[in-house]
DNA sequence: CCTTTGCACCCATTACATCA
DNA sequence: GTGATGTAATGGGTGCAAAG
């Protein structure tokens, strides 16, 4: 008989394949639930694994069942009844054993890339309130600069006043403005935006505004 | 080509043990 | 005694490869 062998740096890689429903979460359907037999309670009956009550696994045996997860988190037959004559235990029990523990270390994964996409989220949201009190206080900035412009061409300081630039507003101005207006902290390449794209930008802001 | 068969696996769930 | 939690075990479904 065939057994499936995985290699252990193919093993992340898989994970998707391993686990479907991870990232293609199926949802029942309303009605259609497919919902499983319920088992009856087996009190004091035969059980699939030879009838015993044996449940709880000693500590040595759990340990020597950690070392060859630690290994190798799938079970090809051979190793499987390798390690339960080394155990004492049914192969079945074994394989049983690898696939809790296989679900256990997907969830604890889960969990892990769950709290890591949250700080990183965090962070973002951070990012972005940083930037938009930002973009406030350049708005200012651009307001107190159109005012000068505004009071020196009223004064008729040799600064033409039919200028296109009197009459920028803040609807109009040119896309690369953080650079002229002396963002010296660095911020042009974050906020650089090509001319085409400079509107879809606003909008874009805008959703988080 | 098909269909069937056997196996390993995943998933959801149940059953039971242990502990606060 | 009881509810919460952890885990061993079960049953159904699926994919895959070999055999018929």
């Amino acid at each position: 008989m065939k057994t499936r062998v995985i290699e252990p740096e193919d093993q992340m890689a898989l994970i998707p394949q391993m686990y479907p429903g991870l990232y293609t979460p199926i949802a029942p359907q309303q009605g259609e639930s497919k919902r499983r037999r319920r088992r009856k309670k087996n009190k004091g009956g035969e059980s699939s694994l030879s009838g015993a009550k044996k449940r709880k696994l000693s500590q040595e045996q759990v340990n020597l069942l950690e070392l060859n997860f630690g290994n190798e988190h799938k079970l090809e037959s051979e190793r499987k009844d390798r390690l339960a004559s080394e155990l004492g235990l049914d192969p079945r029990q074994v394989a049983v054993w690898f696939q809790n523990r296989r679900a256990r270390w997907k969830n604890k994964k889960l969990e892990e890339e769950y709290s890591k996409l949250k700080s990183v989220h965090e962070g973002v949201v951070l990012e972005k309130c940083r930037l938009e009190s930002e973009v406030l206080k350049l708005k200012e900035q651009l307001c107190e600069a159109e005012k000068e412009t505004q009071r020196q061409a009223e004064r008729g300081d040799g600064v033409s006043s039919n200028s296109p630039s009197s009459s920028l507003s803040m609807e109009a101005i040119d896309p690369p403005f953080l650079g002229e207006l002396g963002a010296d902290q660095g911020y042009e390449d974050v906020f650089y935006i090509s001319e085409n794209s400079y509107i879809l930008g606003l909008e874009w802001m805008n959703l988080y505004m």
